[in-house]
RNA sequence: GGGCGUGUAGCUCAGUUGGUUAGAGCGCGUCGCUGAUAACGACGAGGUCCCAGAUUCGAGUUCUGGCACGCCCA
C-alpha cells in the first residue's frame, strides 16, 4: 500500500472507443486469443454452433452485423461458462445470383448466350466471382469482434462438400425419395428458359387481355352448362377440369332468350346478367359440394378422345379421370363466375389440383398432364388448327371457334398486371410445365413436424406459426435447376433403358466399369494449372464422365444435365461441412446436432427448412428404418439444431426497408469508425428482443455510448484516478488465482471480509451477485435482451448510487482507513466481475478494462499466479448466494426513494441542494424499515444536505392515510364484493383504521350484510401529503422538509457556494486533483466574511487550500460570486 | 386471397401467472450537482395502451370481430 509507484494509472476520462478497439484487435491477433480460448476448453463438453453460410459475392450490410453479433455473443458466453465451442465459418457459393453477377460482368444473359460463351469458361468465372467481396467480409467480421474460424471455413463448391451432398442424394434416390415430375415455372418461351421469382417480379405490367365466359355443357344435361371464366383462352384446349369452391353457393339460372340453363356462383348472377345484357331467372340454388363430380364437355376436342377414361379410386369406386368438376379452395367470387377453368399445365395452382386429384386414384400415374403447347410457346400438332402458332396469337382464332361452336357466352377486355420478360419486354411469360427432379419431402411431413415440435424457437410462435404451418402444408421439394453453377445432380441414366442410379462420390464414379470422359477435366487442368481441383466435380467436366450401363449390355450411363437448388447445399451443412460420411466421422458426431443457430426470419423457408428437411430425411427414426446401411448417427430430440433465434428484419433510419439507392442507412464501417463495434453490438443486444424488427439508426447506436459504455468507463476511470492518488495496490499480500477471483485477495493488505464492510459495500456486492444470477439464467435461455437489461441496471446502480454515495470515502484524508480500503476493494471486485460479465456482449471494452485491472498483478510478482492474458480466457462469474441480501436490496431501494423524494420536495420549495436544511421528516406507512433507515441516516443527511433525519409512522399532521384493498389477495376471497370493500375502506377514516390495525392487529369492516375481517396483508396504505408542507410523496412514504432557515444555515450555504466557485477555478487553471492552492476572498459583506470564518476548515479541506486570505492572491484565476471576488493560485509543488 | 407477426409517451421500445397510480431510455422544458464533469441527478409536460364487443369483482394483459402496418405465400 505504501509503494511509491502506483499500481494503477489514472485512465483517460475521454476514451476513444474505436481506437481502443483497434488496439484490442491487434492484441487478439497477436496472442491468437480465439484459438487459445478453444485450447483451454479442450476436452470440455461441446456447445455446438452452426454458421449459416452467407454468400461472399455481395457486400456485407448492417443486417449481417446483427446476425453476426448474435452468433458471437452466445458462443463467447458458453465458452466462458466452460464449454468448447468451435465456430467454423462457411460460405454459400452456388446458385443463380452468382450466375447473374457473372453474366452482368460478361455482358451475357440468356442460357444460349452462356452456352455460346462456353460453359467451361463461365463456371470458371463463377468460381472466381464467389470470392469477390471476401476481403470486405473478413474485415467486417474481424472488426465486429465476431470470433469465427475463417481459415477453416466450409465452402459449398468444394469437392468434399459436394461429395457429402451427393452421398445424401444417393440415400434419397435409393430410398425412392428422388423422382422426376413436372414443375410449373414462369417460362420465357422465346429464350427457352425459366425465370426466377425475383426476375418475374421485375417484369409485371398492366395489360388488356381477352376475357371470355365459356359454356361447359353437362354431359348428363346438355341444356345445362357451367359458365367458366378465363383470361387465357389459349389454355382452353388443354383444359382438364373445372373447379368450384365447395363452400360457395351456386345458382342454376335460366336464360330467357335461349332457354338454356347456366350454373354460376350465386353472388355473381347479377354481374353476369348485366354483362350479357339480359335477365337471368334463378331456378335453384345449390352448394358447391353438390357440383363436384359433374362431368362436362370440354371446350375443344383436343383431348376429347380421353373423355371416356375411367380410373379406380382408393376406396374402390370408379371415376372418370378428366372433364369433371373438382373442389379448390382458391376459387373466389372476386371476378369471373365462381367456376374456374383448370389447365394444370399452365398454372401452378391448377397443377396442385391435378396432384391432389392424382392422390385419389389407385394408379396415380394414369392421370396425365395435358399440354398442347411446346416449349417454344407454340401449339403442337395436337391442336391441328393452330399448330405452330404462338399461343398469344391464337387467342383470337380460338375465341372465334368458341363462338362458332356456340360455347362462347360473353367476351370482353380485361386489364390486369401480367409478367413480361425483364430482358425482352415485348415477350409475355407463360406458365409452363418443365420436367424436374423432386424430393418426396411429403413422405416425411409428419416426421418433420415431430422434429420441429422439439426445437426451441425464439420467438416461440415460429414453431407452430410460420414454420409449423409451412411444414404442415409441405409439398415435394423441386430440387433440380436447369442451370450451370451448382452442385451437379449425381444421377446417371442408362441411355437405352432410361434406368438410373445415383453416385455418392467422385471415387465411386471413377470405379465404375468402363468409365471414360475424365480427360475433359485433365486437359483443362493441364492447360490451366491454376484451376482449382474442386471444379472437376462441376459442369461441364462431370457431364463428360460416362460408364457402362449395368442395365443393358453395351449401353452407356450418362449424367442428367441439371444442377440442384443451392438451398439443398446449405441445408446439408451439418454433415457436408466435414465432408462426412466420406471423412471426419468423429468430428461430425461431436458436432451434431447444433445447440444453437440464428438467422433472420427470411430463412424460415430457406436454411431453417432445408436443414430440417434433409436431417429428418436422413437421420430421423423413420429414415433409419428405411436405410439399408446404418450410418451410425443416433439422435433423439430435435435435429439438426436444438435452438434457433429467429432475427427480425432490419429497417433503415426511416423505418423503411434498407435500400442502397435511398441511402437510408449508415455503412457499418462508418459506424465502426465513429462509435466502435461495442456500441453497435450493445445496441443490438440491449435495444430490443432480437426477433423484433430493428430500426438501424445511427442515433440509437450512438446512444449506447453515454448510456452504457461511457458510464461504465467513468466508473472505471473514477476508480483508477483515486487508486493512483492513494496508491491503492491490490497485490500486496494477495495470493491471486489466474482469474483474479476474490478468494485470492483474502490475505491482501487492507482486505476485509465482506461482512465487516459498510452496508453500501455489501449492497453493491449483493446487487452484483443478483445480477450475475439473472444474467446467467437469461443467457442460458438464449435471452440476450433481458440479460443486457440486468447489466444495464447494475451499471446504473454502480454509477448513480454506489460511486455517487461513496465518493467522499475515496477522497477521505486518511489514506489507509479501513473504510477507504473497503471502498477500493469493493469497487475493484465489482469492476472485475462486471468486466467478465460484459465480455460476451462488448468484448472490446471488457478486454480493455481487464488489461487495466490485471495490470498490478501482471507487473508485480506475487505469491499467486499471473492473471490470464485476456478476459475471454476467463470463466464467467458465478453468483455467490452468501453475498445476496434481498432484504438489503429492498431497504436500499426505499432509501433511494427517500433521497429522490427529498430532492423533489426541495425542488418544489425552491431550495437548492447546496443550501443546508435543519431537518427532514420521513413518514412511513409502517415501522418495519425504520430501524434500518435510522442506522443509515448519514447517507440521507449527506445526499439531501440536512442536519437531521427523523423517521415516523405517526405523521397525521403531515399526511392523510388512505387504505386500499390488496386486490390480489382479497380478489379470490371477496369476489363480487370487491367494489364494496374498496368503497368502505375509502369512506372510513384512514388514520383510525390504521391505529386499529396497529393495536388490534386486524380491522373489521361491514360489507354487504356481513362483517369482513382484514389483516395487515389484506390492505395497502397510501400516504398523501397534506397541503402546506414542503413534501413529496412516494408509494411507501412521504418526505417532509423543515424549510425555515437560520443565519447559520444560510452562511453554510454561502460557504458551499464559495467551494463550488473555487472548484471551478481549480479546473480552469488546470490544477491536478492533488494540487494545493491558496485562496483569496475579498468581500464587503459581513455575512460572507463570517461564513468564510465559520467554515474555514470545510472550505480549505474541500478545495485543498493551504490558506484563505482576505486579499487577492495573484498568479492564478479569479471569479465573481456570492458578493465576493475570489482569487486562487496554485502552490508550487 | 391465405398464414404469421406487430400496433403502448414526440422517437425507440419494455410490460412476467389478469390485481386498480402503465414503465425505461432518448428528445423537450425547468431546476440542480460539480475532485467521474462533452459525464451525472431531480422534477415536469407528454398516454382514449389501434377500434368495437365479450368474459371477469377487476383487462394494456384472456376471447371474438374489425382496422392499419410489415413479412412470407398465393
Amino acid at each position: 500500500m505504501s509503494s511509491s509507484v502506483s499500481a494503477f494509472r489514472a485512465a483517460n476520462n475521454h476514451p476513444n472507443f474505436p481506437q481502443m478497439e483497434d488496439e484490442v484487435l491487434k492484441f487478439w491477433d497477436e496472442a491468437d486469443v480465439y484459438h487459445e480460448s478453444l485450447r483451454r476448453r479442450e476436452g470440455a463438453p461441446s456447445f455446438v454452433f452452426y454458421e449459416g453460410p452467407p454468400t461472399a459475392n455481395g457486400m456485407p450490410h448492417p443486417g449481417h452485423c446483427l446476425t453476426r453479433s448474435i452468433k458471437d455473443v452466445f458462443p463467447r458466453y458458453k465458452t466462458m461458462r466452460g464449454f468448447r465451442c468451435v465456430r467454423k465459418a462457411g460460405w454459400d457459393t452456388h446458385g443463380l445470383p452468382v450466375e447473374v453477377e457473372v453474366g452482368k460482368e460478361l455482358g451475357i444473359h440468356s442460357k444460349e448466350e452462356i452456352e455460346a460463351f462456353g460453359v467451361e469458361s463461365f463456371i470458371q468465372h463463377c468460381e472466381r466471382s464467389v470470392w469477390r467481396y471476401m476481403q470486405a467480409w473478413r474485415t467486417l467480421t474481424r472488426r465486429l469482434g465476431f470470433w469465427v474460424d475463417l481459415d477453416d471455413a466450409y465452402v459449398t463448391y468444394h469437392q468434399s462438400y459436394i461429395e457429402s451432398v451427393w452421398w445424401s442424394l444417393k440415400q434419397l434416390y435409393d430410398r425412392g425419395l428422388l423422382y422426376q415430375g413436372h414443375k410449373i415455372v414462369w417460362w420465357w418461351a422465346q429464350g427457352g428458359t425459366a425465370l426466377s421469382a425475383g426476375e418475374v417480379g421485375e417484369g409485371y405490367r398492366e395489360v388488356a387481355d381477352p376475357s371470355v365466359y365459356v359454356r361447359f355443357p353437362l354431359i348428363d344435361r346438355p341444356n345445362r352448362s357451367l359458365v367458366v371464366w378465363t383470361t387465357t383462352p389459349w389454355t382452353l384446349p388443354s383444359n382438364q377440369f373445372a373447379a368450384v369452391h365447395p363452400e360457395l353457393q351456386y345458382s342454376v339460372v335460366a336464360d330467357q332468350e335461349t332457354g338454356e340453363e347456366l350454373i354460376v356462383a350465386t353472388a355473381l348472377v347479377d354481374t353476369l346478367a348485366h354483362k350479357i345484357k339480359r335477365p337471368l331467372e334463378t331456378l335453384e340454388t345449390i352448394d358447391g359440394t353438390r357440383l363436384i363430380g359433374l362431368r362436362y364437355q370440354p371446350p375443344f376436342d383436343t383431348y376429347a378422345a380421353r373423355a371416356g377414361e375411367i380410373g379406380t379410386l382408393a376406396d374402390g369406386t370408379a371415376q372418370h379421370r378428366y372433364f369433371r368438376v373438382v373442389a379448390a379452395d382458391f376459387v373466389t367470387i372476386d371476378s369471373g363466375t365462381g367456376i374456374v377453368h383448370m389447365a394444370p399445365a399452365f398454372g401452378e395452382a391448377d397443377h396442385e389440383v391435378l396432384l391432389q386429384e392424382r392422390q385419389r386414384f389407385i394408379d396415380q400415374h394414369t392421370l396425365e398432364l395435358f399440354c398442347a403447347v411446346g416449349p417454344d410457346g407454340k401449339f403442337t400438332h395436337e391442336v391441328p388448327d393452330h399448330a405452330g402458332v404462338w399461343v398469344k396469337d391464337a387467342d383470337k382464332p380460338l375465341i372465334r371457334q368458341l363462338k362458332e361452336s356456340q360455347r362462347l357466352l360473353h367476351q370482353e377486355q380485361y386489364v390486369h398486371s401480367y409478367p413480361f420478360c425483364w430482358r425482352a419486354d415485348q415477350d409475355p411469360l407463360i406458365q409452363y410445365p418443365r420436367r424436374s427432379w423432386f424430393v418426396r419431402t411429403t413422405e416425411y411431413r409428419d416426421a418433420m413436424l415431430a422434429n420441429n415440435a422439439q426445437i426451441g424457437w425464439q420467438p416461440e410462435h415460429i414453431r407452430d406459426g410460420r414454420f409449423g404451418n409451412f411444414l404442415a402444408s409441405n409439398v415435394d421439394w423441386a430440387l433440380s435447376r436447369e442451370r450451370y453453377w451448382g452442385t451437379p445432380l449425381p444421377i446417371w441414366i442408362c441411355q437405352e433403358t432410361g434406368k438410373g442410379e445415383a453416385v455418392a462420390s467422385y471415387a465411386e464414379l471413377l470405379a465404375k466399369p468402363g468409365v471414360s470422359g475424365t480427360e475433359a477435366w485433365e486437359q483443362a487442368k493441364a492447360a490451366m494449372p491454376e484451376l482449382v481441383d474442386d471444379l472437376r466435380v462441376h459442369k461441364p467436366y462431370i457431364d463428360e464422365v460416362t460408364y457402362d450401363s449395368p442395365f443393358a449390355p453395351g449401353a452407356r450411363m450418362r449424367r442428367v444435365s441439371e444442377v440442384i437448388d443451392c438451398w439443398y447445399d446449405s441445408g446439408a451443412m451439418p454433415f457436408a461441412q466435414f465432408g462426412w460420411p466420406h471423412q471426419n466421422d468423429a468430428q461430425f458426431k461431436d458436432q451434431f446436432p447444433a445447440d444453437f443457430i440464428s438467422e433472420a426470419l427470411d430463412q424460415t423457408r430457406g436454411w431453417f427448412y432445408s436443414q430440417l428437411a434433409i436431417s429428418t430425411m436422413l437421420f430421423s427414426e423413420q429414415a433409419r428404418a428405411q436405410q439399408a446401411e446404418e450410418h451410425g448417427v443416433q439422435v433423439d430430440g430435435p435435429h439438426p439444431f436444438r435452438n434457433c433465434i429467429v432475427l427480425g428484419l432490419m429497417l433503415g433510419e426511416d423505418g423503411q426497408k434498407m435500400s442502397k439507392s435511398k441511402r437510408n442507412y449508415r455503412e457499418p464501417t462508418e459506424i465502426f469508425e465513429k462509435y466502435g463495434a461495442d456500441a453497435l453490438r450493445w445496441f443490438f443486444f440491449s435495444g430490443q428482443p432480437p426477433w423484433t424488427a430493428i430500426r438501424y439508426r445511427e442515433q440509437s447506436i450512438r446512444e449506447s455510448i453515454p448510456e452504457f459504455l461511457l458510464r461504465l468507463w467513468n466508473v472505471f476511470s473514477f476508480f483508477t484516478i483515486y487508486a493512483e492518488i492513494d496508491g491503492f495496490d491490490p497485490t500486496a499480500g494477495a495470493t491471486p488465482d489466474e482469474q483474479l477471483h476474490r478468494s485470492g485477495f483474502q490475505g491482501a493488505t487492507g482486505y476485509r471480509p465482506v461482512a465487516l464492510r459498510s452496508e453500501i459495500d455489501r449492497w453493491i456486492l449483493s446487487e452484483l451477485n443478483r445480477t450475475i444470477e439473472i444474467v446467467t439464467q437469461r443467457m442460458d435461455a438464449l435471452d440476450n435482451y433481458n440479460a443486457a437489461a440486468a447489466i444495464t441496471s447494475l451499471v446504473d446502480a454502480l454509477s448513480n448510487w454506489y460511486v455517487r454515495r461513496s465518493r467522499d470515502r475515496f477522497w477521505a484524508g486518511e489514506k489507509e482507513s479501513a473504510d477507504k480500503l473497503d471502498a477500493f476493494w469493493t469497487l475493484y471486485e465489482v469492476l472485475l466481475d462486471v468486466t467478465k460479465l460484459i465480455a460476451p456482449f462488448t468484448p472490446f471494452l471488457a478486454e480493455t478494462l481487464w488489461q487495466h485491472l490485471r495490470e498490478p498483478f501482471a507487473n508485480h510478482s506475487t505469491d499467486g499466479n499471473q492473471p490470464l492474458a485476456s478476459v475471454h480466457l476467463c470463466d464467467y462469474p458465478e453468483a455467490d448466494p452468501a453475498l445476496i441480501d434481498t432484504a438489503l436490496s429492498d431497504s436500499m431501494r426505499l432509501l433511494r426513494e427517500i433521497a429522490s423524494l427529498g430532492r423533489a420536495a426541495r425542488a418544489e420549495a425552491n431550495l437548492k441542494v447546496r443550501q443546508p436544511l435543519a431537518k427532514v421528516e420521513v413518514v412511513l406507512a409502517n415501522d418495519s424499515e425504520i430501524k434500518w433507515l435510522e442506522s443509515h441516516d448519514a447517507l440521507v443527511r449527506d445526499e439531501l444536505n440536512v442536519k437531521e433525519v427523523a423517521y415516523t409512522t405517526q405523521g397525521d399532521q403531515y399526511v392523510q392515510y388512505k387504505i386500499v384493498p390488496n386486490f390480489k389477495r382479497l380478489g379470490p376471497r371477496v369476489g363480487k364484493n370487491m367494489p364494496a370493500v374498496k368503497a368502505a375502506l375509502a369512506d372510513a377514516d384512514g388514520g383510525k383504521l390504521l391505529s386499529e390495525m396497529q393495536s388490534v392487529g386486524k380491522i373489521v369492516l361491514p360489507v354487504a350484510d356481513q362483517s369482513l375481517e382484514l389483516t395487515a396483508e389484506d390492505i395497502d396504505i397510501r400516504l398523501t401529503a397534506r397541503e402546506g408542507w414542503a413534501a413529496a410523496q412516494g408509494r411507501q412514504c412521504v418526505v417532509v422538509l423543515a424549510t425555515e432557515l437560520t443565519d447559520e444555515l444560510i452562511r453554510e450555504g454561502i460557504a458551499k457556494d464559495l467551494i463550488r466557485t473555487i472548484q471551478n477555478l481549480r479546473k480552469e487553471i488546470g490544477c491536478q486533483y492533488t494540487d494545493r492552492i491558496r485562496i483569496g476572498i475579498q468581500t464587503d459583506s459581513d455575512q460572507v466574511k463570517q461564513a468564510v470564518i465559520e467554515n474555514q476548515t470545510l472550505i480549505a479541506g474541500e478545495t485543498l487550500a493551504t490558506e484563505i486570505l482576505d486579499a487577492a492572491v495573484s498568479g492564478g484565476g479569479q471569479a465573481q460570486g456570492e458578493d465576493a471576488v475570489i482569487t486562487i493560485a496554485a502552490e508550487p509543488s
